[in-house]
DNA sequence: TCTTAAAATCGATACGTTTCGTATCTATAT
DNA sequence: ATATAGATACGAAACGTATCGATTTTAAGA
């Protein structure tokens, strides 16, 4: 495998630990890792999470199976590390116009992407977690706790707006917002789309009492 | 094993489909039936979803893993069967004072159960339905469906009462206030509690906008 | 500077383990 | 005759580990 140019391009927060070590030994070899996530993500993408094991990825991958197990801690971990560059990229928060406008193209976002195949890679994932707890715990710190920060900071706009009230309860409405999601997705089996979520938007926008 | 007086007591919807059938041959034995659901649920409480097998079902019911597969088509579900009427038995839907009132209470119960023992075999059994479509769909046919049900009304009463708008979506409100429970539970790992619900149903009832 | 030993990586293969779900077989009840 | 129950064995996945040889890198000693 040829070597890449860009060494330590994207070291990930999970498999960084061990590269930082110095000392006599072969180097890492990145050509291999990449391959690795490369190969993990198209097995996600090809057989879905019940497809996705280790030694489809070893064998799609033309690495062994020690050698990913040197790296990752489990199946979980690697499918995130796999899957999370490319979901970044395609879920922006738009910052431009009113608070509940961008709020309410985010969650039109979401919904599109959550409603495609990254729907069920993240249930994948999420059900994997249950019984793995690195791997959820992975999960919250590099998918969802950034966004939620991303979205306290929207609510928080808002309010300095004057668009939301100053005294709701930040934490809740975003329970409310974005827990929706989690219960259509992996729970009531019903579709997630752009129109859904807008009246989601408004429902929790506008409240329910007179 | 002695012999149940009662039965035929819950024949559920998953298993009476083969009891029905009449003609020649040994009846089902009753008391293995109960017996298998017994050791279920205390499998299940005492191990966890994790550790939750057919194999450990049988040892501690005495009967053959060929019974439990015989009557049940996957694992889970024998462990929805289990854990139902247990279930059902703890989350009531009160009708008593105003729709407010009583969802805020609903959402309180739900909150303390959720946030207790049920909620890891609640976490499990959907964890588990997310690679076995016949599972989430019971999940979904005997644990959601009726609640959704029972809370539709509410808010339809609410309506009528003019404690609610009469343009709320429904279906979008019950999403908003009932998802932030599986968000909570499988994905953010959040503590469930009452004061959180009753925030919770305060942010959703008032909205977020001046 | 050159050599050499230690350390770490990678691929290949083979295991042991768990658990699922099924197949057989015998005995028993209707 | 037919369906049920229990016992046991079996095959198939997939996990994660162990072991081995080959290769690459670093550090220390001559």
């Amino acid at each position: 495998m040829a070597r890449t140019d860009t060494v330590e391009e994207e070291a990930t927060a999970a498999t960084a630990t061990a590269a930082a070590r110095r000392g006599p030994g072969r180097k890492r070899d990145e050509a291999t890792r990449h391959a690795i996530l490369r190969a993990a993500y198209e097995t996600l993408e090809a057989e879905g999470y019940g497809g996705f094991t280790i030694e489809a990825v070893a064998a799609r991958s033309g690495a062994a199976k020690t050698t990913i197990y040197r790296w990752w801690p489990s199946k979980g971990a690697l499918a995130i590390d796999s899957f999370l560059d490319l979901y970044q990229r395609e879920a922006p928060f738009p910052q431009t116009r009113s608070a509940s406008e961008d709020l309410k193209a985010n969650l039109r976002l979401m919904a599109k992407i959550w409603g495609g195949r990254y729907g069920c890679i993240i249930a994948g994932i999420i059900a994997a977690g249950q019984s793995d707890a690195a791997t959820i715990e992975l999960y919250n710190e590099r998918l969802v706790k950034p966004r939620r920060e991303e979205g306290l900071r929207l609510l928080q706009r808002g309010i300095a707006n004057g668009e939301f009230r100053p005294d709701i309860d930040i934490e809740a409405a975003l329970d409310a917002l974005y827990g929706a999601f989690y219960g259509r997705l992996l729970a009531w089996l019903e579709p997630l789309d752009p129109a859904w979520a807008e009246r989601l938007c408004d429902t929790v926008l506008r409240g329910l009492m007179v």
